[in-house]
DNA sequence: TTTATTTACGAAACCGCTTTCGTTAGAAAT
DNA sequence: ATTTCTAACGAAAGCGGTTTCGTAAATAAA
């Protein structure tokens, strides 16, 4: 209700609002009688700078986006906490907005910060992106954009990403080494390069072991609860089904466990499985998870970093860089010993 | 790089910039020809009106606030997904806030609220929280907040919360019929109401059935993995041990599950376990975890409904009521059949 | 003492859009 | 034909700060 301005403080002490203003930001050209003079006043009255106003008039908002296709995720969730760390301690607000795996939504979002809402943004795509322009129009008005995770080859700029070619390469060869001799792919998008990355490390694995890679062992899922598990149940059911799984997601592993619990298929006996996940109960599954585990909040955190610092610098230009921290393969006892 | 603004429009075309800003928010007072011609070149040259201008005049954002302790908690995830829904249905933003179960922080963001940025709250408060003015505070300005999951008593807006009185009392009595007779339960806070509710629940369950209700049967934790577990473990080795455990939130399974992995107790023959959770994978945990699973993205669903309605409404201010949503008992393997 | 610097502050333009309040020309009413 | 509306648009005053620039007084330098 009793909304103070700037100008309330000013009449109040017989100053000018020019004058207030500075106080408030510390000016040097302030003494420091009169800055005293005007803080204990905006304390007193419970003056709260309007943000709009000054952001209007620095053309800047201290406030970063992140742009993330889901976050009931322990990797995104993590991912926010590290960017969170950083930002907080810079003075930057972040917001959070969910694509839900949509690209037109993704563009909707990013086109609403062509307004200049926010100073940056921090994006990792949905699963449906296939077109860049909304991330070059929005670099084009100046605003710095580092992906992280999921990042498209097509656009120009800082990236934060894991190694998931070695990772997937590693956790296949795993499997290989434990006598799988079937491994099923799970993907859950055929443009993603993260998705991409790992079935060629999946891959290369398969081919150094002198395996056959076949299409048919990689399956594709389509975000749909019902219909991946039934894509996922006829693979399994098969007289010649795999004895392996590595899942590029962690989301995948609802289906795998369900599966093979209704189809009586002993994990890691009739079926090792390994899938790329941040959960922390996976200690706790049944059975224990082997998982390459990401280092979310690390990404989070090193893509806020490089944001934030190109931020406060006078160009903010990112020049392309790629940075990868690397992933960990953590095993348990959905692989054999 | 090209900022274009509403300036530029009215020059290039000859007319003024109050014509270009009704044509463009679609001012009855503009023929359909001039709008017409405005939203071409509007479209043509990419303009996007300046978020903080239009803000800074209109006095309002179009942006709710979502404050909650975490986001690697599946129940808040999903609440934000539940608030996202409705937010994007009305054209609004949503900006989430961590608090990291802290107050300082709390208030910090929360003083933050009083600049305008935002046009309303929605809130679950931190497991610390025992002053209330930084609500009152916001309330006054005339930004409506409202409270879901754990609300406070002491401020008088909307709340949304859930039946965890009586939830509990249900989980309680259901651990008794499966002849618990020392029952623990597990609190994180001895100050949220949600967690004292179900406390309650607990107690009178108990009661009701005549068995002892003893402080020492009430663990409270604090938040730090380790002392929690180490504090969970002492109990569990005791010779007296407890044969029933009611975890009040999520995160303290994982303790539960430690312990009694490395004790060698079996669950749910040594001991049974209900414990509040929204966690996906409850039904391939070993053993399959009793949950009671809360409406999380129904209260978040209800919560925006709420305070998106009162923000369209001419009147801002909410009257104090509350709301009930139930969260059920859904019964696995780490209780007895 | 005179001149050159600082120091401390105010006036006013500006940020980019919204909104109120004319104003004018043409349509409708009398 | 005169008056009254109405439709369509522009001028200008905000919105609440920030920032540039000017200036008077105080201090330092010459």
């Amino acid at each position: 209700m009793n909304k103070i301005s700037i100008k309330m403080l000013a009449n109040e002490l017989g100053l000018s609002i020019s004058t207030v203003s500075k106080a408030i930001s510390d000016s040097h050209e302030i003494s420091a009688t009169t800055k005293q003079k005007v803080k204990v006043l905006a304390e007193k009255l419970n003056y709260v700078p309007n943000h709009f106003a000054s952001s209007l008039g620095k053309r800047k908002s201290k406030t970063i986006a992140v742009v993330i296709p889901e976050v009931v995720d322990s990797f995104f969730a993590l991912a926010i906490n590290g960017i969170e760390s950083i930002a907080q301690k810079k003075g930057y607000h972040v917001s959070v907005y969910l694509t839900h795996e949509s690209l037109e939504k993704e563009k909707m979002i990013l086109k609403d910060f062509e307004s200049g809402r926010v100073d940056g943004v921090l994006i990792s795509i949905s699963r449906e992106t296939t077109c860049f322009n909304h991330f070059q129009n929005i670099i084009n008005k100046g605003v710095p954009l580092v992906f992280f995770d999921r990042v498209p080859d097509e656009v120009d700029t800082f990236k934060i990403i894991t190694n998931d070619y070695e990772i997937a390469y590693e956790a296949t060869q795993q499997l290989i080494m434990k006598d799988c001799s079937k491994i099923l792919f799970l993907s859950f998008s055929n443009i993603l390069s993260i998705t991409n990355n790992r079935l060629e490390g999946y891959k290369n694995a398969l081919l150094d072991y002198k395996l056959k890679v076949s299409e048919k062992n990689i399956l594709y899922f389509n975000n749909e609860l019902k219909s991946d598990y039934l894509l996922l149940k006829k693979e399994l059911k098969s007289p010649k089904r795999p004895d392996g799984i590595l899942a590029s997601v962690g989301k995948l592993t609802i289906p795998v466990y369900q599966v093979c619990e209704e189809l009586k298929l002993n994990i890691p006996g009739d079926i090792q499985v390994i899938s790329f996940s941040n959960l922390d109960m996976a200690d706790f599954l049944n059975p224990p998870l082997s998982t390459v585990e990401q280092p979310a909040f690390e990404l989070g955190r090193k893509a806020a970093s490089i944001l934030v610092d190109t931020l406060e610098k006078k160009t903010k230009h990112l020049q392309p860089e790629e940075i990868v921290i690397n992933s960990t393969l953590v095993l348990r006892r959905s692989t054999k010993l």
